[in-house]
Order: structure tokens, then C-alpha cells, then sequence
DNA sequence: CTGTTAGCGCATTCAT
DNA sequence: ATGAATGCGCTAACAG
């Protein structure tokens, strides 16, 4: 931890007998140097152990290389797999990832966005309220590009990359109603949220379609495992009863199986389940719980590859207000994963039979330790 | 996406009737200012939305309040959750966190150093290989502090935060040797992790205590499901099946039980079953999964706070030389979740009965959809 | 092709 | 208590 002073340009040039100019057109590119001159200073470069110093370059006005993710979570598996996936698009464009947690507090992602937007590049993020029009604000009024991811920013001017929250509800709902089941629950959380508020239409839709009565149960924060149960336990106990349950989002969904399961109720036999996000163990829980299955690397590779689309338009200055215009959003499809928690029968996703048996042997003994 | 000039430390002065030092001086404490011209200054700031260029901060050598992390991966579970804490902890020290991905690949790893070391005021990493000295040597080579956690480094100038992997794995393997079972297997992955190699040290050492013969099946990558399962069916039809299985780490716990369930082999009544590292479904799971449980926002949040310390100590010329013989390790205690798979009888966390009947009412007719 | 020079925005002596 | 001047390391005009 000594404090050795980096080599700079300037130590470079009298090293290499040049000006700081010609050192400085070497590590951009090298272009309008001979190629004497160039080798020259690469192995001074080389021997010095130079690397340009970030923050002159930034003063100087040149890009910081950094973009910066705003997300609710980094705990959570959803937003963890994007950011990994968005690591990855920034790491190839040379650029390095910040990341920040909103809690879906709106002051703490204004603070963010605050602290955030003079230090990066751009800004990746999924947005607590769709509508917050001190969010839209700030937002479009900000200096360097912005993409939204997960959920939509209601304005023509930031783009988002989604998926098809709405037809992805439908096609699941529409799933149990084909099983014959009539009674549908509509069970979650975070009702304010746009994705929510989309499955919610999803779900509303089909059952519309089937002509069936819609039971829709959700609570304004995200649900606990008891209120979860005391949830179900009302609908279970009431005149009636759903005969499947469709959870708007993962965690719904395993506090709906580990309540049913509690309850002694059987599924699908009793009550049938859909939910909406995949989950490690969706495959190995029995029943295997059938899922609508978001392509959750593929929203932040898209989300970030669109930012840095605009951050190079942004760089060729003529380019730039064709790419303002382009804010259309795009939209990702998900798919129904199907498992046996609908009713359809078990099967592995390998397609093995569920019980496998050993081969070639007699199961270890039980009787004797 | 205007290319709007931000105001500059000269614009506030000018604007408040001030000199820049003066403006410098209340951004930064105030102190030395007199209340009035402070006022003032403080209204200049407001008005023109001032906001300091850390770039140019940074250029004269202050600190860019920046830390870099550095993960195997930021979508696995366990660093999802360490990262943030450590960004709650950088965030109270008004740091930003920046995260690079390794995937326990060496070359990776030192090309993430490499960019991140002169744009952080200090480095967290959780080193792929606890031996390698050319990472080693970088290192400590670093103007920056570095702290470790989740592995060590081994090298007394770099201090790290572990968990108790050896106590605890023999606790686990002690618990199931209580049980009564005599053979038990060990079952795992990556055995050149440091993490790994201590706790097939405890497992060997509660077997040795024990007079008992060990197994011990560790593949040097991260096994897959079907590598597991085939690892469990040779052990299970060799002539001294295993009673119980102890699974050195997450993934291998949730296949091992899935193989088991596929074999059709009773948990805990066949082959019992301890894994370490707690999960999400782990309770929810039949048999609910025993585990050791690592106190994983503690380990961030305690290597987090261990960085700021030392950097802290470095702005404090003084403390400094105090701070680097200060570089022991943090050991951190995890506990045994002890639930079903172990051969414990059933319960739930929170102490209720497994089957909880609803209240009031009857359970919803099966018969009718 | 190459070198000289002038800032980028801020913290900091050193005066006053 | 305050201000003028200097330089952090780099890029980009602008000469040669």
C-alpha cells in the first residue's frame, strides 16, 4: 500500500524520446503514427507498466466506462440473473457495471439516479412506479441514455424491454381452464406494479373468454408466507372454493404450495397451480409446480445492448436523434413451462420417468445402520 | 440528451459573489466559512443545481468512492446476497459498488483486478484459487486495500472473512453419526476450493472421533444433477451403501435429493440426508432439508466494513502501518438448521405441526371442478 | 507524421 | 475569513 505514483503520459513520452501526443494516439488506436515510432512507444508503455488514468480522461469529457444498474434487489434471483447477463454485455463493450438498490423506494432511486448519473455512461434500470411523473422527469431529463428493463417507464421517450406479461397470464389461466377447472384464483402481491397489473389483465382475460366468474387476490405489498395462507385459507374455507390457483409471481408461488401442503390439501387433485416465474427447485418440488418461464438472461442482454446501441449513437452525433425516435419497446416472449402442479402428468425434464430405479443391484439396505 | 454544461465550481462562485476556494470549502464541511457567505454560497448551489465533477475530484487525487467486487458469479445465491450487504455497507460510506464476474477463472479474475484497481478506493474479492501467487503477488502488490471474503488468501498481508467451514462440517457429520448411522457419504464438487477442502476436514475429522471409515466422492468441477446421480447410484449399489449422505454445498444437497426421490429412496428412512448452505425451499421441501446455515449478509457486510476501516486508516496516514499487521482473519460462526432429511422429527421453522388443518369449514370438494 | 499548448473542474498552498 | 494561482493526467486544436 505505498504510495507509488502511476506512470503518466508524460513519463511515457521522455521515455520514448516523443511528444505526449504521439504516446496519446498509441493507446487510441495508434492511428497517424509510423510504425517505428509506434513500437517505440508500446514497449516504452510496456516497460513503464502505464495505464491511463480514468479520471483525466473523464474530465476530459470522455466516456467513464461505466453504466449503472438500478434494480430493486440484487438478492433476488430475477434481477441477480440480469445484472450477471448485463456484466456480461457491458464487460464486451469495455465498460464496468455499478450497481444500486432501490428497495422499489421512489426516494431511494431518485437518490440513485442522483449520485449515478454523473458517473456513468448510461442508466439500466427497472423502474418502481411505471407512472411516478417526478421519475419521468428526471429521467428524460437526464444527459445520458436511459433504458428501462422489466418494467416500462410510461413515456415515449425511454424504451424498455419487456416481456408479454399480459398473453404469457392468458396463456396460463387458459391452461387450467382447458383442464376443465372453473374456479380460478388469481393469488399475489405488489398490486401497483406494471407487470402485476399486466398478468392480472392476462388472467382476466381468459377466464372472460371461458365466460368464468374471476377471483382475484392480491395485496398491495408483497405477501408473507402467512398472509399467503391466511389468504387461500379464506378462499378454501368459502362457499366456493377455488379448484386451482394461479400466482402471480414466485414467491406467491411457493408460499401457495408450502400452505397447501400444510393444509393437506393435494395437488393438482384437490387444488390445481400455475405460477408465474420459474424457480430452482419448481422441478424437483412434488408435484413439479408448472410455470410461466420469463427468459430472464435474455432481458438483460437485450436491455443492456440496447443501451450501449445508443450510447454509440449518442457518440456519432448524427445518428443521435434517429435513435431518439427509435424508443419503441421491445418485447420478450415467455414460455409455459409444464410440469404436473397444473394436472397434466408427471414427467421429468429430461422427459425420464419420475421413479427411476437403480440398476444393477438391490437398494441399500434399511435395516441395518 | 442535450449536451447541457454543467455548472462548475466557478459558475456557483461567480454566481454567489464568492471565490471558487470559498465554494470548495463549503461543498466540503464548511468549516473556515462564515455563516453568512455560507448562506449564500449554499443558495448559489441550490439555484444552479451544482453538483461536483468527481472526475476532476478523483484527477487531484481524492477518492473516487468507488469500491470493486469481484464474484465467481453475481446470479449464484450466495454472492446475490453478499453483494448486497456490501452495498448497503458502501452505501452508508457514500461508495458506490462496481461488480465483475470471474467464474473462478484465474485469467479472468486478474483482468478484473487489472481494470478495477485504479478506478476503486479499495477491492472485496472472493479469490478463485486461495493458493495462486501470481494472484498473490498482485495483490499485495496493489496501491489499493483489498479484503477477501468467503475464501481466504494465503497471505498474512490480505485479510479475509470465512465462515467456520471445518467446525461446522464436522457439527453437521457429528449430528448424523448421533443419529446412529455408521456410514455416511460425502458429497460434493470444486475440492480445490479452500472452502471445500475445510470441510472434508471436518467431515473426516467427526468420522475419525467416531471410529468410523470415511467416503468421500468430490468431483473437481461442480457436479451436475446427472453426475450426482450417477455418484449416489454406484455408492447406493456397492456392498457398503451409505446410511446418509452429508453434501458439501447447495447445488449437490438439491440434486442428491432429487436423485434420491427419482431412486425411490425414502429420506430419512433409507438414506439420510445434511447439506450445507441453507436455501430458499429447504424447509418446504419433504422431508424439509437439514443444513448448515452460513451467515451469508454478515460475511458482506463484515468484509465491507473491514474495507472501509482500512481505508479509512489510510486517509489516516498515521494508523496506516497499525492497519497492515492488523491482517487477521474474521471467522464467522454458522449454525445446523436441523429439520427433517437428518432423521429429526418433522416440524416447521416456527414450531407449528406439519399438517395444519384449516379452520372452520370444510376442505374444498374434490369432486366437483 | 509529430510536438506544443490549452484547458477539463476541483482542492490547495500561500497570500492577504 | 477569503481569494488567486497552480497542477492533477489527459485529449484535441493547432502549428510545424
Amino acid at each position: 500500500m505505498k504510495r507509488e505514483r502511476h506512470p503518466t503520459l508524460f513519463d511515457v513520452a521522455r521515455h520514448a524520446g516523443v511528444g505526449t501526443t504521439t504516446v496519446s494516439r498509441v493507446i487510441n488506436g495508434g492511428s497517424r503514427v509510423s510504425p517505428k515510432t509506434l513500437e517505440q512507444v508500446r514497449r516504452a508503455i510496456d516497460e513503464l507498466g502505464f495505464v491511463p488514468n480514468l479520471a483525466a480522461r473523464v474530465l476530459k469529457g470522455e466516456q467513464s466506462k461505466t453504466i449503472g444498474l438500478i434494480v430493486p434487489s440484487i438478492a433476488d434471483s430475477f434481477f441477480a440473473s440480469c445484472a450477471e447477463a448485463i456484466q456480461k454485455v457491458a464487460r464486451s463493450f469495455g465498460s464496468l457495471v455499478v450497481v444500486t438498490v432501490t428497495h422499489n423506494d421512489p426516494a431511494l432511486e431518485m437518490e440513485n439516479i442522483q449520485t449515478l448519473f454523473r458517473r456513468a455512461d448510461g442508466l439500466l434500470i427497472a423502474p418502481s412506479d411505471s407512472n411516478n411523473p417526478k421519475l419521468i422527469g428526471r429521467l428524460t431529463r437526464l444527459s445520458i441514455p436511459v433504458v428501462c428493463f422489466d418494467r416500462p417507464l410510461h413515456d415515449e421517450r425511454i424504451p424498455a424491454v419487456l416481456t408479454d406479461n399480459y398473453h404469457s397470464a392468458k396463456t396460463a389461466t387458459r391452461h387450467l381452464l382447458q383442464h376443465g377447472y372453473k374456479r380460478i384464483l388469481c393469488l399475489g402481491g405488489e398490486a401497483a406494479f406494471h407487470t402485476m397489473e399486466e398478468r392480472v389483465r392476462g388472467y382476466e382475460a381468459a377466464m372472460r373468454d371461458a365466460n368464468r366468474p374471476t377471483t382475484i387476490d392480491i395485496s398491495a405489498h408483497d405477501p408473507s408466507s402467512e398472509e399467503i395462507a391466511a389468504m387461500l385459507a379464506r378462499h378454501l374455507t368459502g362457499k366456493a372454493p377455488p379448484r386451482a390457483v394461479f400466482c402471480l409471481k414466485n414467491a406467491t408461488t411457493i408460499h401457495t404450495y408450502d400452505a397447501l401442503q400444510r393444509f393437506g390439501m393435494h395437488i393438482p387433485q384437490q387444488v390445481a397451480l400455475v405460477g408465474y416465474d420459474d424457480f430452482l427447485l419448481a422441478a424437483t418440488l412434488r408435484p413439479s409446480i408448472t410455470v410461466i418461464q420469463q427468459p430472464v438472461e435474455e432481458i438483460g442482454r437485450k436491455a443492456a445492448k440496447l443501451l450501449f446501441e445508443r450510447l454509440a449513437a449518442k457518440a456519432d452525433h448524427s445518428s443521435l436523434l434517429r435513435a431518439e425516435s427509435h424508443a419503441k419497446n421491445v418485447r420478450l416472449k415467455s414460455r409455459l413451462i409444464v410440469r404436473a402442479s397444473c394436472g397434466c402428468r408427471e414427467f421429468n425434464v429430461d422427459g425420464l420417468p419420475v421413479s427411476q430405479k437403480l440398476q444393477g443391484g438391490a437398494l441399500a439396505a434399511t435395516t441395518e445402520m
